[in-house]
DNA sequence: GTCCCTAGAAATAAACTACC
DNA sequence: GGTAGTTTATTTCTAGGGAC
């Protein structure tokens, strides 16, 4: 049985939850209501890491807050989050951010396991080539579109003699991207020798 | 009128963070 | 370690709309 908290009689000034409220004057959030009592210790939004783990007061100074300045360790000094956002925040935006990236992850390693052998080894080298540790996303797509050109091609393969090869999404036309796709599909169709680039 | 459903506001509890 | 203060999640309350 968990203890509950004490009733205490309304100060004068407080109205009861069901009574009419003056519309100028709206309910208190209970941060308010709480806020309201005693004195407020002003709160650094944000902690570095030595501080929050020394528990010491922080004055958020960036990029070296004054504890860490004191205590002669200014390289030390790390904030998790940014100074406009709260530490929650930030902690919610890089779980979005990872369960993203995980979910890339497992498309990219689906599309490698499913993959033609050739196909797989093309995709390789193109990770290989392209930095995927920071345009994974990209990279999921690109592959994503090559197979929907593929499939295309694959389809129309009795008739390619009389039909383009390949009719591209009409938004992607002129771009970049478009041109990517168009080589990986002619690589596709005429796969080289394969001839792993040398590792950085 | 009343029953049901829904949405939004308010109240409350629990979880979390800063820091004494 | 433990408390004060803040934020978030959950519960409760209320009003409004529609069907009967």
């Amino acid at each position: 049985m968990k203890s509950l908290r004490e009733i205490l009689p309304a100060p004068a000034s407080q109205t009861t939850a069901n009574s009419p409220v003056d519309e100028s004057e709206p309910t208190p959030t209970p941060q308010a209501r709480s806020s309201s009592v005693g004195r407020r210790r002003p709160q650094t939004r944000v902690a570095c890491t030595p501080c929050r783990r020394k528990k010491s007061k922080c004055d958020g100074r960036r990029p070296v807050c004054s504890a860490c300045t004191n205590a002669g360790s200014p390289q030390d000094c790390e904030y998790d989050a940014d100074p406009d956002i709260s530490r929650v925040a930030a902690l919610r935006k890089k779980s979005e951010d990872l369960q993203r990236r995980v979910a890339l992850l497992e498309e990219l390693f689906h599309l490698l396991a499913l993959r033609p052998e050739q196909d797989s080894i093309e995709i390789l080298r193109r990770m290989r080539t392209t930095n995927y540790q920071t345009d994974l996303e990209h990279l999921v797509k690109f592959i994503r579109e090559g197979d929907l050109l593929v499939q295309a091609a694959t389809a129309g393969s009795s008739s390619l003699a009389k039909k383009p090869l390949f009719t591209p999404p009409t938004e992607l036309v002129g771009t970049a991207m478009y041109d990517e796709i168009a080589s990986l599909f002619e690589t596709l169709q005429a796969p080289p020798p394969f001839s792993p680039s040398p590792r950085r």
